[in-house]
DNA sequence: AATGAATGAGTTTTCATTCAT
DNA sequence: GATGAATGAAAACTCATTCAT
């Protein structure tokens, strides 16, 4: 048992070096050295734990995943009702955490890596799904029919990814505080405008 | 001319070659031999050409931004009116060219290099620049205010930019058409709201 | 054409330059830098040839079995009765070429890796039976019954292989003229008392 | 006394799992890990007890020849005529115990080993010449000239080590119990020809 | 005594780049 | 202009060995 901690907090150490290192040095370049140094340790103890370079990219990534599933259950399970639930989804994408520059370029190079790699990319997938889903049901539980329900959520989901994408690009100049704003603000337009249709 | 003629076909067919190995490849493990293949000539010949692996990358995310950048230009110039202008940006970004499994590949990588490389996200500041202008003013010829006509350029350039990352990483689940027409109801309930709220 | 053979040289030249390099160090030991040193030329360059030092190795075990095969050949091809070619067999094995010591050390890493290599533990077998029923049919050939030449062939083959080994543990202590005497002493032998026993 | 004897056991125990080890693995890719695992200890005890690689292989090679001497002596002892001397010498070289898949692999290895050690070598050499005179010995107790007797025990040495190659190379082909048959009729076949040609 | 964490030297291998032809 | 041979620097990875616990 402390053995098995002793791993894993090695290990987690060695994951965020790496999330470290792939922001500074990007991951074209990334070398396990680079990973070594962050971590204040020799290149030979990352190969001792994680394997090879490509074990510890593929838990750097399943590790973002992670902390995102982790903060976004989080704060569902807080969220009083649908509403509080669709922004409590939105907020997730822009923590503080997910808007560290160094996490949002580990995010990135996920992406890339994600097209070489099945495994990745199937958990990309699901991720993808879970949210599209839980929107949805977010959407359809403002008495929103389930085919608008599911149209409002792929629009709100393309709009996390965008923002986040600019984020991503123009860094620095992507304000999360606003992000946050015009999406929450695009969830009522969703929400207010189905009702309207529906009336009428 | 012939012999200028010349060098810019080679460079033109060698950043072809690279964007198509980028594809098979991914940048991460892309080599200068892989190119030289992908073009049916020894690698030497690309440095011959290009002078190194980094001169012919930026060449190649050149060539992307300009392809899209000619496809823009004469699409907007065979629009008849503001809203047309509006639609034919989106269409633009969703072109067949634009969708090319290589070409997507090829901009992701280019993102990735953008964090990298001054010159590269330059570039892609302009771009982003040009394109929220285009949108706004698209928007502001509705007779929408120009606060509210960059907010809702702002969200018309995140959904494209969404949609398209969709597309990146769920290759084959995005239908291009689909995305064309969300965004195009977007674009249109933007500028119904602004002229709803404008008479309220 | 010219291009191969210049191939075909390159690979050759390292497998000589392999041979002398597990002489030195032994195969244990033995790394690339050592071949590459040996032959003049960067390691680089081997890998470019040979593709690994797995590859690199068993290229030097095929030569090493194709030459022996050659000369074997050759000899067989110039002896002009039975009694002349089990006599071809032997010194073929003894020839200068096959005891020279880096060779003979070559061969000793040959049995080495032939046990953890399908395919020279192939090469071994045929070569070994083709041997083996060379040597019967040159005793056969000499009015003896079967089973009696396979049993001379076998004890044949068998001292043959013990002073080659003797040749290797005790370099310099073997006399190769002496060790084909006492072959072909044993050869006589054989055969003088099969005929002896088959007239009693 | 008890602590010596412990350490005795530890490092035997050690030796064993090296020569388990190096038919496993082969020497060439031989570990310290393989061997501490096959031995199911840390590698840092076999430093604790035997100091480096070379030390435990070193006393893996002298544990080969000492196992052989101890088997050769006793079998020697309780031998009654100098023609069962020589039987006894053919048979040590074929006990079970001696054909042991992992017992040869180590053979060829220590072969291997001696060719660039000094010690083991002259070890060998020793082992060999011991061999050597004690089957002059036995020969000439048959009324042999001497250099007839030492002429017959070369050849038999030979035999002994070409049928033990044989083993070696073809591993399971060679039937043991043949092997002792060929070489105690040779023996006899050598002592006849000499009483035979003595004679006349 | 025993472990296993940690290192650093060394090994194979890869690749952008150069250069003679 | 075009090739591909050749290099050298740097990469991933391995492993014997040391050492704190």
């Amino acid at each position: 048992m402390p053995k098995m901690g002793q791993a894993a907090a090695r290990k987690r150490a060695f994951v965020e070096a790496a999330i470290a290192s792939i922001h500074k040095k990007g991951i074209v370049a990334l070398t396990m050295a680079d990973v070594a140094r962050e971590a204040g340790v020799s290149a030979g103890l990352i190969h001792h734990y994680l394997g090879s370079k490509d074990q510890l990219l593929h838990a750097t990534m399943r590790h973002l995943l992670h902390e995102l599933q982790q903060i976004l259950k989080h704060r569902l399970s807080r969220a009083k009702n649908p509403h509080k639930r669709l922004e409590a989804i939105i907020e997730s994408n822009f923590t503080s955490e997910q808007m560290r520059p160094e996490v949002v370029s580990a995010w990135l190079a996920f992406y890339v890596q994600a097209q070489r790699s099945d495994s990745l990319s199937h958990l990309l997938h699901i991720y993808s799904r879970r949210l599209q889903s839980n929107l949805t049901a977010g959407f359809a539980a403002h008495d929103m029919p389930l085919a608008r329900a599911r149209i409002a959520a792929e629009s709100t989901a393309a709009l996390i990814d965008g923002f986040w994408l600019k984020a991503v690009l123009v860094e620095g100049v992507m304000n999360h505080k606003h992000a946050v704003k015009v999406l929450k603000r695009h969830v009522a337009q969703q929400i207010e405008e189905a009702s309207a249709t529906g009336i009428a």
